[in-house]
DNA sequence: AATAATTTGTGAAAAATATCACGACATTTT
DNA sequence: AAAATGTCGTGATATTTTTCACAAATTATT
């Protein structure tokens, strides 16, 4: 599996880069330095430069890094050759957006099939996708490994506990429920709400520079 | 603006246990230990010790913390005795499902209005909030600070530039653009692209424990 | 009343992350 | 060809965050 020395905090960072090195790559940029991506991604040059660093000498000294070639090597190390396929459960309103939204561009990342209770949604496509009844996860998942969870709090543990069995062994986790999985099952949380109030805590607590 | 000696890492996880503290409530429960509030939220019950005395020492040796004491203690840290208006803009498919999500329960913070530039958005009430002309910014703003931003990417820098002028000081950025902001506003960004990929990144990368 | 079991709060240590600052080298300019 | 400029890669340092581990205090049990 590779050396995984590569700090979490510099591995949470990498997709980022990415995307800001395709995008200089289709503006038809040819180099770039530590400092511009700095500006662009708002993550300073110094720690770039440390991140890039781990992945060997990719740079040249007084002239940057070679878009070109700094993208190729992104898209080995985040796998972008290969696809993967992610199931999302619970198409409500906050699934049914992630539905709607094409992640593929710039991406190796498809949502390819959904999954809910509700059977005026069961049996429709959601922009392409089409919608399984949760109780098909078994024939449906089809070796699928990652899942997103958007169905309601309350629902989370169980439909947790059906994924895991079925195989999955990373879940994003949009539900206010921090979920318990098995050790070999790996969640990230994303807690809309909490990231919300602690925006509004930071404003109120936190003095900014006044420019 | 009181004592900023509180780690940021330990105020993000406030609303995390402002939360979870007040299920217990509503369940009745009267106390608990950092070990069970632990388990629930999946936070190290040390660093929930250490997080909680930095506001002085809030639990009982041998008894753990009164919850409902502790959960008054929170309501007045994060203020949640007064609302937080909040703007959303960028009424589209994840803006939709925000307006429709009711953030209010167990919290103080509401979405009281929406701006769009589409014209069949504009005028209508999603969810009770009513969509504005983002031309209108101006005039209905009314002194609201924080704004979520669920705009297009391409938008993203032209729009903050505006909400900026407009007063607004936090911005909850969702589009996969790093905006760039005067020194007295805070971002956070959300980027769920890069949360989706890095996850998978993980999982690839960073072998787990066969449970 | 004595003993056992809990559980906090925190010093101290460890781990993770970010930043500084500069030598070395490449490029660009004069 | 020399000088000036730009930029990387990284050792060293600083900062932040997490974790360990235990005395002290409280509660529960016998
Ligand atoms: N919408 C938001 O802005 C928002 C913000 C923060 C958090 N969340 C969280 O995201 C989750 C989804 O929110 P939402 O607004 O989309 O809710 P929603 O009610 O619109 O969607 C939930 C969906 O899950 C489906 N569902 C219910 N039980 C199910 C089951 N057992 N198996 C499969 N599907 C089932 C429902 O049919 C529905 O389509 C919730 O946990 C919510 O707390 C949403
Ligand atoms: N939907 C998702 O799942 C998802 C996932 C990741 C990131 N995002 C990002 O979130 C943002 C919104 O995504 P979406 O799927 O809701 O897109 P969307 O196109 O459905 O919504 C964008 C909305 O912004 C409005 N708009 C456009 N220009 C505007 C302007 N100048 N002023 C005010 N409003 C304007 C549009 O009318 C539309 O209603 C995008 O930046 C997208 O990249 C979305």
């Amino acid at each position: 599996m590779e050396q995984n020395k590569i700090p979490q905090a510099t591995a949470k960072r990498l997709p980022l880069y990415y995307r800001f090195l395709n995008n200089l790559n289709q503006q038809g940029k040819k180099r770039v330095s530590s400092k511009e991506l700095s500006e662009a991604v708002k993550v300073d040059s110094a720690t770039i430069r440390r991140d890039f660093s781990y992945f060997g000498a990719l740079g040249k000294k007084g002239y940057g890094y070679n878009v070109e070639y700094l993208l190729g090597f992104f898209r080995s190390t985040l796998d972008h050759h290969e696809i993967t396929e992610v199931a999302l459960v619970g198409a409500g309103n906050l699934g049914t957006a992630f539905l709607k939204y094409s992640f593929m561009k710039n991406n190796n990342i498809r949502i390819t099939k959904a999954f809910d209770a509700d059977s005026n949604k069961v049996g429709t496509d959601i922009d392409g996708v089409p919608v399984y009844h949760i109780d098909e996860l078994n024939e449906k998942l089809e070796g699928t490994r990652v899942a997103i969870l958007t169905v309601p709090a309350s629902e989370a543990d169980v439909i947790t506990e059906k994924l895991v069995n079925e195989g999955v062994n990373g879940i994003l986790n949009f539900t206010p429920a921090r979920i318990t999985v098995p050790n070999h099952v790996r969640v990230h949380h994303i807690d809309l709400a909490v990231e919300l109030q602690s925006l509004v805590y930071f404003l109120k607590h936190y003095p900014l520079d006044k420019e």
